[in-house]
RNA sequence: GCCGGUGUGGCGAAAUGGCAGACGCACAGGACUUAAAAUCCUGGGACCUUAAAAAGUCGUGUGGGUUCGAAUCCCACCACCGGCACCA
């Protein structure tokens, strides 16, 4: 605090002046930091960076001499082999995108748990992979390339430096010399890589897996190269197909499903169209059972692995076929409901159905084109804003039920989506809402063919299942008995078979932007004319962009590369591809490069995949990895597909990426909204840490509440644990250190820093005296309650225990050194800077050698410590807590209940009446049953 | 509509079958100070009673159930949040 007036004041004039000085005072002591965070925080980045402390070693790479880490596991010089390492640990963080706004409150949540956790079991002994890297293709770049000029790399560079400034300042212990962006030369070289691994494989149904192309066998009537190469084609899993797709204006480009939300774009919110385009698509669908059954071996949260099921979409069924009334060809149809086969009174085509213009007749082929028109014409927003209203039309022709005979309708309605299942379906409009309510509209017949089990339910629309009736040999058989005997039936007669369809469809993967990795692809024409594409091969990689004077998509729309001729243009007169990858192609692998972040001669070497992907004793892969919900299916998704097809080709060691999952919950703004620019309740992490420092944000983030939860942002709420943090300090610091607070709240002058900082004196009262019993067992249970969070992810409570513990030291004489100590190891995964400063001055006063607090043995508790000799049981009466009693703890059952009976306010309710029954739970309480 | 999640003081939350509200915020009172800030101490779910307390009653979205005992387990309903949505 600045002086105080200690001199007499002499007269008027000098007081007026005494009390503006005093005013000013007052404002400048509201601001008076509760300790010297803005001292000890950068002198401790700077140290742990200059020391390299959090750098994660490979079996291979060389242990500088002192490194802390090869000290704690007395490593120096080469590690030769995996084994001479200590168990691994790969904790991972959603690299973000490094938006032109900057860090946000949101981020600091995610990288402070796994931080705590990192430094955590660096501290248990494990060799710790904790990195930090940029998703940093991406659309922002490109937008203000187009309106100012601007090269996006530029923009991408200046983005990237200050999210690096943002994330150095909150102190993580990342090993920043595996840190990598997915716009470096360097990387995305291998992202073009894996797309030739995509290109050059396709996947044998029969083993079950992707193989190399080469292992294809063509079919007998692939008789010339061109067929050869059109079966191929055909089969890889990175494919060309002309098909519907989304197209969104606005953003100038396609777009994935998975991008598309409510028929509007995922980014922007702008509508996207159906619009048939020639685009690059990944086989997902292929993966499609294997996605599903692997979300069995992995440890994510029930509703994220719901989604994921939920998007891919499997259900059982069978492929009917239906002869067309008169005509050669027959119409397929998928339908999970075999057993309701003699209720289809009629066929629903999708309009882009392909035998639909042969099968309409001449009657109603203007219907039926004016519909086809109708139904393209739509957005997809307008689908399903539509959706409430059915529409269709006859096309004239008749289809035969193969069960019965019967000759029914065949319409074309666009509630009958192209593609799903087959793209036709058997109408059962007593059984199915959407087929009830369209035949409700066109006055088509309804027949029930399912009985439900309550005769009071009305048949009408009953879905579930129930006994089937009017359906011939079926009939009396449950609907699941009903389902086995019709399929087998369909099977034996060849006209239909089980079949199992997916929601999820073939991931959509060429972008028409600038800023992506170009794909390594050109375009030749064959003898006929006809264009094929090529793969570059690897020596051609990387594939650079051009540079560009305009970044927009050319007059003719096509995308922004097709403007560099010489770029696109070969001399042998071939062309380049110029759609590029999307976003999501850079985050599909990124965490694999990490492992090996500098190999130039392989996307991650065989050693670095085999050390930090294998099993350790648990699980496989990244131990833990957090993010946000948002990514639940996209990219969390698409890296799941790559992982595996790069495990069927033998590129890594194990099926699945991250074992274990974590979403972070949403922060939102003071006034429990979501934050946003526009609400003006944006929070910025650098306003936080200039006033409460890094280690009160850090605490603050996780005392908030659980990881997992929603939850509103509150500035008091910081100014709570900072205050936690100021009494830890002046557990530790002697309060005659005042005079150097004072001078350094206002010394501007870094050099003075250090020199101030050696005025801070420890406080007296720490001594080397043993600790007493009590002291012990504050401490024990604090080791315990913090070690037992810290497994648990619950970082709110551990953070309350260490609360308790200050507040308990606080009122001790004389405080142990040992007990001080181990403290302080408890604090540093929370509050890092804080801990190391009062470490190495607790280490420096007493003359002890200090080793960075970042690699102290973790203390275990000694639960011999933490045990009561008596204890106090609560007493209840009929189930009703009335009194306490103290017991020994190792008491029997007949002291207990005859002090229970005994219990001063339990008496009014027992005296006079008979206990009946004694309840005794060991160690918890004790209940007297009255009658 | 379907799937998943959540519901506890003025607020963030804790307790996952055994003393509801730990820890923190906000608030109130006190100490220190000429004063304020900071710091330290004390208090606190609601109701009833009281000078004050003690005692008592009620209390974890709502209604029922299981149990000696339920925030916790079961059934039904309500509200909010997230996801999916004509997928046959």
């Amino acid at each position: 605090m600045a002086s105080r007036c200690a001199e007499p004041i002499q007269s008027d004039f000098p007081i007026a002046r005494e009390a503006r000085i005093r005013q000013n005072d007052v404002s400048m002591s509201s601001s008076r930091r509760q300790y010297p965070f803005h001292l000890i925080e950068p002198k401790w980045q700077q140290a742990w960076e200059k020391q390299q402390a959090f750098r994660a070693f490979n079996p291979g790479e060389t242990v500088p001499p002192e490194h802390p880490f090869g000290i704690r596991h007395g490593l120096s010089g080469k590690v030769a082999d995996a084994k001479s390492l200590p168990a691994k640990y790969y904790i991972l963080d959603m690299f973000p995108y490094p938006s032109g706004a900057g860090l946000h409150v949101g981020h600091p949540e995610g990288y402070t748990a796994t931080d705590i956790l990192a430094r955590y079991r660096r501290a248990c002994g494990l060799n710790v992979l904790h990195p930090m890297g940029w998703d940093s293709f991406g659309l922002p770049a490109e937008q203000y390339a187009i309106k100012t000029g601007q090269h996006p790399r530029k923009t991408t560079e200046t983005n990237i430096a200050n999210f690096t400034r943002q994330i150095k300042s909150l102190g993580f212990s990342y090993d920043w010399s595996r840190e990598l962006a997915t716009t470096d030369v360097e990387y995305f070289k291998w992202t073009q890589w894996i797309f030739l691994m995509l290109y050059n494989s396709w996947f044998n149904p029969e083993a079950s897996k992707a193989e190399p192309i080469e292992t294809l066998k063509f079919p007998a009537d692939c008789t010339t190269e061109e067929k050869k190469r059109a079966y191929r084609d055909s089969k890889r899993l990175a494919f060309v197909s002309e098909a519907p797709v989304n197209w969104c204006p606005e953003l100038g480009t396609v777009l994935a499903n998975e991008e598309v939300i409510d028929g509007k774009s995922e980014v922007g919110g702008f509508p996207v169209i159906r619009k048939p385009m020639r685009q690059w698509m990944l086989r997902i669908t292929s993966y499609a059972e294997k996605l599903l059954a692997d979300l069995g071996i992995i440890d994510w949260s029930d509703s994220l692995k719901e989604m994921q099921r939920n998007w891919i979409g499997r259900s059982e069924g069978a492929e009917v076929d239906f002869q067309i009334a008169g005509g050669a060809e027959k119409i397929r149809v998928f339908t999970t409901r075999p057993d309701t086969l003699f209720g289809a009174t009629y066929m629903v085509l999708s309009p882009e159905h392909r035998l639909v213009p042969q099968l309409t007749t001449t009657e109603q082929k203007q219907a039926v084109e004016d519909y086809k028109k109708f139904a393209a014409g739509k957005s997809d927003l307008e689908r399903t804003e539509l959706a409430k209203e059915k529409s269709g039309v006859f096309t004239g022709a008749y289809a035969i039920n193969p069960v019965n005979s019967e000759k029914i309708p065949i319409w074309i309605a666009d509630y009958v989506l192209a593609s799903y299942g087959t793209g036709a379906i058997m109408a059962v409009p007593a059984h199915d809402e959407r087929d009830f309510e369209f035949a409700k509209k066109f006055n088509l017949p309804v027949v029930q063919v399912v009985q439900p089990g309550d005769a009071k339910t009305d048949w009408q629309g009953f879905t579930d299942d129930g006994s089937a009736i009017n359906s011939g040999f079926l009939n009396g058989l449950s609907t699941p008995e009903a389902k086995k005997k019709i399929s087998a039936w369909l099977e034996e007669k060849g006209l239909g078979k089980k079949t199992i369809n997916y929601k999820l469809r073939d991931w959509l993967f060429s972008r028409q932007r600038y800023w992506g990795e170009p794909f390594p692809i050109i375009w030749k024409k064959d003898a006929a004319g006809n264009l094929y594409h090529e793969a570059l091969p690897e020596s051609a990689l990387p594939l650079l962009p051009p540079s560009l004077e305009d970044y927009k998509p050319t007059s003719g729309g096509e995308p922004p590369l097709a403007r560099a001729k010489d770029w696109v243009n070969l001399p042998d007169g071939s062309v380049r591809e110029t759609n590029t990858m999307p976003q999501w192609a850079g985050s599909c692998w990124y965490y694999l490069r990490y492992l090996d972040a500098k190999n130039s001669g392989a996307f991650v070497g065989k050693g670095a995949d085999n050390y930090w992907m294998a099993s350790n004793g648990k699980a496989a892969g990244v131990d833990l990895y957090v993010g946000g919900t948002e990514h639940a299916v996209l990219h969390l998704l698409y890296a799941r597909f790559w992982h595996k097809v790069l495990f069927d080709l033998g590129q890594v060691t194990t099926p699945e990426p991250f074992h274990k999952l974590v979403n972070q919950g949403l922060i939102l703004g003071e006034d429990m909204q979501k934050m946003s620019k526009a609400r003006g309740n944006v929070v910025n992490p650098d306003a936080v840490v200039a006033e409460y420092g890094a280690d009160a944000l850090r605490l603050y983030e996780m005392f908030m509440g659980p990881l997992q939860d929603t939850k509103p942002w509150n500035t008091k709420g910081v100014e709570g644990v900072y205050r936690f943090l100021g009494r830890a300090w002046r557990l530790f610091v002697d309060e005659k250190s005042e005079t150097a607070f004072e001078q350094a709240e206002t010394t501007t002058d870094p050099s003075k820093h250090d020199e101030l900082l050696d005025l801070i004196l420890l406080d007296g009262g720490i001594t080397e005296m043993d600790a007493t019993p009590a002291q012990l067992k504050t401490l024990h249970a604090c080791i315990k309650k913090v070690t037992e969070d810290l497994d648990g992810m619950r970082f709110n409570t551990a953070i309350s225990a260490m609360m308790m513990f200050i507040n308990e030291a606080m009122t001790w004489q004389t405080k142990p050194l040992p007990v001080m100590k181990t403290f302080l190891q408890l604090l540093a995964p929370f509050a890092p800077h804080i801990a190391e400063e009062l470490w190495a001055r607790l280490h420096s006063t007493f003359g002890l050698q200090a080793t960075s607090l970042a690699y102290a043995a973790w203390p275990k508790y000694d639960p011999a410590l933490l045990v009561e000799s008596e204890i106090e049981l609560p007493v209840q009466v009929n189930g009703k807590f009335r009194d306490t009693i103290k017991v020994a703890v190792d008491a029997d059952n007949a002291t207990i209940e005859a002090a229970a009976k005994a219990a001063e306010k339990a008496q009014p309710f027992i005296t006079g009446k008979t206990i009946k029954k004694v309840i005794i739970v060991p160690k918890r309480m004790v209940n007297l049953i009255v009658a």
